[in-house]
DNA sequence: AGTTAGCAGTCTCGAGGGGAGAGTGCTAAA
DNA sequence: TTTAGCACTCTCCCCTCGAGACTGCTAACT
């Protein structure tokens, strides 16, 4: 069994070599770079064997081994789930979230921005969302005589606000009264339980009340909020993407917002999950890879992040990481959901 | 002097058959296409003496024409000032604004959206500004016994949030007391007046004070908002970046920040300022052109919109569609700023 | 003087050929 | 089962060459 052991190990240096190198792998490189104590004539018997078996390809027929999806696969099944990031990346996304005085949205941006930094390729962070989405707080601002700021406070600190006119001018005191009473009446309330009871109020009150509804409505329909994309300059400067067409892909994918349903209902609870290539079923395109997590409290509220990249990327870094900011965004989450 | 007037005219048509197809010009297609009613080797003369005069350029000794820096600038002078878009954009543009009902950093980012793809290049639109920034409200609202969600007002109808910690607790009611307190006090003042004024207040009502002032402050510092970019795919899909390395330098570019400060203070009120490939003297890349313009209200709001692409840009779409467009913005910005 | 036809000259672009280099598969021996 | 040796294959780069595209120039024309 020696010999199977060794055509694994083979695979593996293969996948990491040319990870590292974006050339096809020559049986050479392999005996020489890496200490197996057998000779090129060897190795190149075991890629016969493992081009047989569809983990690596060859561009032509006398050139170096490229690995399939299938060879990736392995290499990634192959990982041991308890590898952490280097310690100064993971000190890098602690101190982000340490202090969570900014915005919410600030720090999905800035851990995507980070994310992407690490890992040289496409970030995806999706800002945290409530499963059900409770009113909590309304405030109403006379900007003018007919324009009202409507700023709505929803379950998890999440803010919303819009603009509103009425028909007749209102004063910032019948505003207020307006505000206090909803506030007291929707305390704690979903969209649908507001609409369900009719409480007596002013036209105006009900025009707001109505607004309010309908931001809780389309808040709540919502599969995940507009995530935040990062890095795409720092993919660009991979070999793979010397011809810009290549790109052009990508963005005609992103573009489009059903890729990333189809991927994240794919996601498990706290597992990092590894889509190569073809996997995707046609979703992605065929040499583009993704490395996904879902984050946050299950059932209560979360997110997901994850990174895309060209098939040729490293797992053993990637995959940590992944792992690792998921579990920091948890922690955040956590932190405000439920007290410090 | 009919000899000067057609050496204009056949400029102006090289250069706009250069925008077209984005291939050197030679003097054939112009005497074809446009009924001159003079030979292709007259043409030929004329197009010696433009590239003596620095107007027009050949990639190599027997090829066709290529306008120059200089030669854009006189095609885009000699444009009339009151062309206008097409009437289906324009209209395109109105129903964006039509309904205000959303955020305004919503109404930016669709801008940003449509301005590029109706120039199919990149756009830029800063949100509006405010010259000086007061306070408008303030609230604040208990996520949990520590954690508090404030939620700040600006002038202008802009919204800040920040979380706040307290190192004891607090309830909702003494929140609320703070908050009017506060709101009492501070209406209307600027950063700097609310700190030179100390009222008496509460340690936790001091570090709240303390809070809006620093917003406040690094709002009133900022020179401009973060701005949106938009089409980044559409410019791609052009000809001149079929080679990404193009597009990995306008990238490097615009992440840098600098350049957008340094195109920003050369706008005047008002007017669509072009600017193309080398005039900016370093700023942009030798090949890139932008076409900017203020918004808003002189001196007392305002931001920006511009596009940037390619030096061979369609300047009789892209000019008139800037000057519209922020039109269109000023408008909107007017109608919050001053009532409906 | 300005314009035009004709023609030689220049440059690009793509196809085709050949040599160097890289790396394999096969075979026969250890 | 592993290894050394070797013939073979395929890519890549460079060179050349011919076709095609335009020009610049010159001499005739209006």
């Amino acid at each position: 069994m020696t010999d199977a052991l060794r055509k694994g190990a083979v695979l593996k240096l293969i996948v990491s070599e040319y990870i590292a190198k974006a050339a096809p792998v020559a049986s050479e490189i392999i005996a020489r770079n890496y200490k197996l104590g057998v000779s090129p004539a060897t190795i190149r018997n075991d890629m016969a064997r493992l081009e047989e078996e569809g983990y690596i390809n060859r561009p032509h027929a006398s050139a170096g081994g490229i690995p399939t999806d299938k060879g990736y696969r392995y290499y990634v099944e192959s990982m041991t789930e308890d590898i952490e990031p280097p310690l100064a990346e993971q000190q890098l996304v602690d101190s982000l979230f340490r202090a969570v005085d900014r915005e919410f949205e600030e720090c999905v941006k800035l851990a995507a921005k980070l994310l992407a930094r690490l890992v040289r390729n496409i970030a995806v962070v999706t800002p945290p969302k409530a499963a059900r989405c409770q009113f909590k707080h309304l405030e109403l601002i006379a900007v003018h005589e007919f324009l009202i700021l409507m700023v709505l406070v929803l379950s998890e600190a999440k803010l919303k606000q819009q603009f509103l006119y009425f028909s007749e001018s209102a004063t910032q005191e019948e505003l207020t009264a307006i505000a206090s009473r909803l506030n007291a009446i929707c305390a704690g309330l979903t969209s649908s339980e507001i609409l369900a009871q009719k409480p007596r109020l002013s036209p105006k009150g009900e025009q707001v009340a109505e607004a309010v509804a309908n931001v809780m409505m389309a808040e709540s329909k919502l599969e995940y909020d507009e995530p935040c994309f990062e890095g795409l300059r720092l993919m660009l400067s991979q070999p793979e993407f010397i011809r810009s067409d290549r790109l052009l892909g990508i963005m005609e994918m992103m573009e489009g917002k059903s890729w990333l349903e189809s991927v994240l209902c794919r996601l498990s609870e706290g597992r990092v999950k590894v889509i190569i290539g073809e996997e995707s079923q046609g979703v992605m395109l065929r040499d583009l890879s993704l490395v996904f997590s879902q984050y946050g409290i299950p059932n209560e509220i979360g997110g997901a992040v994850g990174v895309i990249g060209p098939t040729r990327m490293d797992y053993v870094r990637v995959v940590p990481m992944v792992r690792y900011l998921s579990g920091a965004l948890s922690n955040l989450v956590t932190r405000i959901h439920s007290g410090s």
